[in-house]
Order: C-alpha cells, then sequence, then structure tokens
RNA sequence: GGCCCCGUGGUCAAGCGGUUAAGACACCGCCCUUUCACGGCGGUAACAGGGGUUCGAGUCCCCUCGGGGUCACCA
C-alpha cells in the first residue's frame, strides 16, 4: 500500500465538538499505525460563519490532547495551503473541467425559483430534488446569461439511471440508485466551493488515501464517487465513523453545551481520561484491556475494532475513568491539580492541606466535585440531631453526650496538635472507658461537620481543623444539644 | 416520505454456525473500616419480533418493528 495519508477537516466554528474529537482521534490513531501522514485542513468555504480565533481552538485541544498533524496551515507542508478559502481559485477549473465533459452545468435558479418549485413538488407528495430546469439551456442562452451577469451556480449533473457503490472499510457495500442522487451545488454563487466538492477536489489534491468522517456523510458518498470518476481521480478508502449519541434518540449536539471539550476540562476532567474513553466509545481493542496511553491506543488500533451501530456518550463511565486517573496520579501533581479547587472552598484556612489532598486523592472523581465536599471545613452546618443515631456504630441520642464530653477531655490533653497525638489520645482513652470506638468517634465527626459523610474520620477531620476550631465546634455541639 | 445505515443487559461491548452468551460502567448485597471513598468478594440484568436455511442460529437470508442519518448556494 502507498504511504497512507489521512486528513481531519474541521470547520473552524470555535468550540471542539467530541464527536469531531473522536474522528480527530480515530484518524491520527490509524494514521500513526500505518506510518502515515495526518494532514490538518481547515474548511472555512462558509464565509457567513467566519469566528475570529476558532482556529486556534482547534489547534490547541488537538495539541492538547496529543493529536499531532505532520503538514497543516501553521506548518506548512508539500500540499499547501491547508486552508479551504485560501485555495478557493483551484476549484473552478474542476468544475468547469466537470462542464466540459457533460457531468455539471451552469445553473441559474434562484433561490426563490427552487423554493417555489420545491413547495409545489412536495404540496402533490413528491420528493423535491432539482429538476435539471437549468440542464435544457442552450450554449447560447448559458453564454447570454453569463454575459448579462446573472448570478449562477454549477451543478453535479448525475445519472438518472443505475446505481452507484464503494466499499466502506467500516461498513462493507453501500449501494444506491442514482435517480435518488440530487444535482448537488458544486460552487455557489460566491464563486466558492461547497463542502461537498471541496472536499473531493482537496482530497485527491492532497494525496489523501484514506477518507475517515462521521457516518452522517455515508449516503452522499456514491455522489462524490460519481465526481471522482467523472474528474479521472482514484477514489479513496472510506472509514465511516459510527454516531456519536447522547442518548438513543439524540446525537451529541452543540447544542446540548456540554458536548464541547472545553466544557469537560472546566470541569475537571483529565484530558488522558477523555481520550481514553473517547477512544472506546465505537471502538474496542478485541480484548479486555481498557486503558490505554496514546502509544498503546496506537498500537492497538485497527478498523476492525470500528463498531457500526452508534455509541451513547456515558458520561457516567467518563468520570469512573477520570476518578481512576486521578487515583493513579502522583500525589505532587494531584496536589497542584486540586489547589485551586481547595482554594476556593477553604479561602486558605486550614491546618494542613498536604494532609487534607492525601485524603481527598482517592476520593475525587471530578476536580470541580471538590468544593462541595469540603464546605463544612469553612463552616459548618447545622447539626440535625438524628445524625448522632447510629446503630451500627453503637451511637444514640443517650450515649451521644458523655462520648462528647470524654472527646473533650481526652482532646484537652493533646497540646501537639498530631494526628498521630489524636489518634493515640482518643483510642486509648475510648480503651480505658470501656467504650466501643464507634460510640465516641461517631458523634464526635458529626460534631465536628454536621455531615453523614465526610473525606476523612473524626480524627483526621479534627487535626485538619486545628485545635481551636475543633474545640468550638465541640462546645457549640453539645451546646446545642443541651439547650 | 424517498434513499442509506444500525439493532446482544440501563450504557459501552466480546461473540464472526455448536459458549453455562465474556468483560467494563452503573445498580444491589457482603467484607474491610471511626463515616465516606479506595480495595476485596458476590449478585440482578441482554441476543427487538416473526418467518426461513441448517443436524444445529445471537451469528446466514427475508419480512415486520424500532432507532439513527441524509435529502441546503451549512460543513
Amino acid at each position: 500500500m502507498a504511504q497512507v495519508r489521512t486528513r481531519f477537516a474541521p470547520s473552524p466554528t470555535g468550540f471542539m465538538h467530541l464527536g469531531g474529537l473522536r474522528t480527530a482521534l480515530y484518524c491520527y490513531l490509524f494514521t500513526r499505525k500505518h506510518d502515515g501522514k495526518f494532514i490538518l485542513r481547515i474548511e472555512d468555504t462558509d464565509q457567513e460563519r467566519y469566528v475570529e480565533g476558532a482556529t486556534d481552538v482547534i489547534y490547541d485541544t488537538l495539541r492538547g490532547c496529543g493529536i499531532h498533524w505532520d503538514e497543516g496551515p501553521d506548518i506548512g507542508g508539500p500540499v499547501a495551503p491547508y486552508i479551504q478559502s485560501e485555495r478557493k481559485d483551484s476549484y473552478l477549473p474542476f468544475a468547469k473541467q466537470l462542464i466540459e465533459s457533460g457531468d455539471a452545468y451552469y445553473c441559474f435558479c434562484t433561490k426563490e425559483d427552487l423554493a417555489h418549485r420545491r413547495e409545489a413538488v412536495e404540496k402533490e407528495g413528491g420528493t423535491w430534488k432539482y429538476d435539471k430546469h437549468c440542464l435544457r439551456l442552450t450554449s447560447e442562452e448559458i453564454q447570454e446569461k453569463l454575459d448579462a451577469g446573472i448570478p449562477y451556480v454549477i451543478r453535479q449533473n448525475t445519472p438518472t439511471t443505475g446505481d452507484s457503490s464503494f466499499d466502506d472499510l467500516v461498513y462493507g457495500h453501500i449501494a444506491a440508485p442514482n435517480d435518488t442522487l440530487d444535482d448537488m451545488v458544486l460552487i455557489k454563487a460566491d464563486g466558492m466551493p461547497t463542502y461537498n466538492f471541496a472536499n473531493v477536489v482537496d482530497d485527491h489534491t492532497m494525496g489523501i488515501t484514506h477518507v475517515i468522517r462521521g457516518m452522517e456523510y455515508l449516503s452522499s458518498t456514491p455522489k462524490y464517487n460519481l465526481l471522482y470518476k467523472a474528474l479521472g481521480f482514484p477514489i479513496p478508502e472510506y472509514i465511516h465513523l459510527p454516531t456519536v449519541m447522547r442518548d438513543s434518540k439524540h446525537k451529541l449536539s452543540k447544542r446540548d453545551g456540554d458536548a464541547y471539550y472545553s466544557d469537560f476540562i472546566k470541569k475537571g476532567y483529565l484530558t488522558e481520561a477523555l481520550i481514553n474513553y473517547l477512544a472506546l466509545v465505537g471502538w474496542n481493542p478485541g480484548d479486555e484491556r481498557e486503558f490505554f496511553t496514546m502509544e498503546e491506543l496506537i498500537d492497538a488500533f485497527s478498523v476492525e475494532g470500528i463498531s457500526k451501530s452508534p455509541a451513547i456518550f456515558n458520561t457516567n463511565k467518563l468520570t469512573w475513568f477520570n476518578a481512576e486517573y486521578i487515583r493513579r496520579m502522583d500525589p505532587d501533581d494531584y496536589f497542584e491539580m486540586a489547589k485551586p479547587w481547595f482554594n476556593q472552598a477553604l479561602s486558605g484556612s486550614i491546618q494542613d492541606v498536604r494532609r487534607l489532598a492525601e485524603l481527598m486523592q482517592s476520593r475525587t472523581e471530578v476536580f470541580s466535585g471538590i468544593p462541595e465536599m469540603i464546605a463544612f471545613f469553612r463552616e459548618r452546618p447545622e447539626i440535625d440531631p438524628e445524625l448522632y443515631v447510629n446503630k451500627k456504630q453503637k451511637s444514640s441520642a443517650e450515649s451521644t453526650p458523655e462520648a462528647l464530653a470524654l472527646s473533650v477531655s481526652l482532646l484537652e490533653g493533646v497540646s501537639d496538635w498530631t494526628e498521630t497525638n489524636i489518634h493515640e489520645a482518643l483510642l486509648s482513652g475510648i480503651k480505658e472507658a470501656g467504650m466501643k470506638n464507634g460510640t465516641v468517634l461517631w458523634p464526635l465527626r458529626i460534631a465536628l461537620t454536621g455531615q453523614m459523610s465526610t473525606p476523612g474520620g473524626a480524627i483526621e477531620i479534627a487535626y485538619l481543623l486545628g485545635r481551636e476550631e475543633t474545640f468550638r465546634r465541640l462546645m457549640s455541639a453539645m451546646d446545642q444539644l443541651t439547650a
């Protein structure tokens, strides 16, 4: 096989959609796997949708994810330029060539004409498809209109009989009757090519060997192939990817708000976890492995592992991956990443943030969840007396006052406020008093935190709170009980 | 509606004519434990339906149903 050349061709909208990111990922993996060249091409033929700085979002996201291109707008390459709007002069000649061969034609129909005729057809219950109205124009009529400066588009002249088919590497043999294919616009009135046409021309002139894209293009691919043939271009291999869904009825769409890469990063998802999970949405390695570095993905990737059915993006599973990646982080790295989230909830006042980080690492699923988990450090919520009652811990409304009193006296003996000392004082004192650990420690933790569950037990919390605050909270809790 | 694609537990997903139909997430239970989390052990749960082909079908064929995609001078 000649050298593999693939391309990721996003349009600059200002955001990187997860579906698009996955396409880029698969494209990249496939290319690296085959020692090919991965090309980044920006498709900005729609001038009305130009967004400032949008290409930077694409660059940053891809780079941040470890997806590196071999040729692209910013680094150049042998088939530059890599921005479609800068290649606009290259399309018209091919369109003219198509007109020469009868595979395309000028069309002077206005949008209004089209709308009327479409409406008429649909009123009759028919399916609208361009009626080849302008194909019947004589060359004199065409020249006249051209000379008169009447706006025109160039349309593909699709055959009305026969079938068009191709073999997709994922979906297999795909065939469609030609008479269901519309005469799509190739060159727009503004002189720009449509996506459809630009794609065909660019993919060929850039030497793309494997076209990898979402399956929404599956049904228009036969039309593209007609173009390839008419132009005398060799038809590339196709790898269409199953859709990434939000649920069984909706695809993950831009309107969902949560579908952008940046949204997940903001929420505290790790890029590695996201990429790892994304790789598994619609592909599997054929064995039990679930955790992959980019290198491992490249090694394991194969087209055979791509599934045909749409896959629902499961945030739950992503979160699990994220939690796993967090647990496996170096504690120092975790600390650095968690710090801003700690600060957000703590306003800087806590005994030992480092220790808090140790406690939190195995409990962090997503960084954005941190503040809520540790909010009680800054201010203890009102204590619901019911919380003191815990059968399994042998703690009851009756035992609580005594347990709290014992805690106070035991803790008073701790002058050097370290976790070890607190632990020693409490446990040995409880033993001496002949009580169960839970009977004392459970209400103590409740008194300190006012919460059913906390990251760490009574001892850790008391330590983190500091001596003074621990006593302050204990006293107020006891006051509340006797009140 | 026409055309195209898809259909294994709630979700991802293995299976490619013969299996007790894997595994993961989620959920539930138990253990560990001063709560929670982590960790360990176990459990509930699936071949959309109907016809064929075959000694034998989740695997092949057909139909039905369900879902998605596409029918723009958007990409």
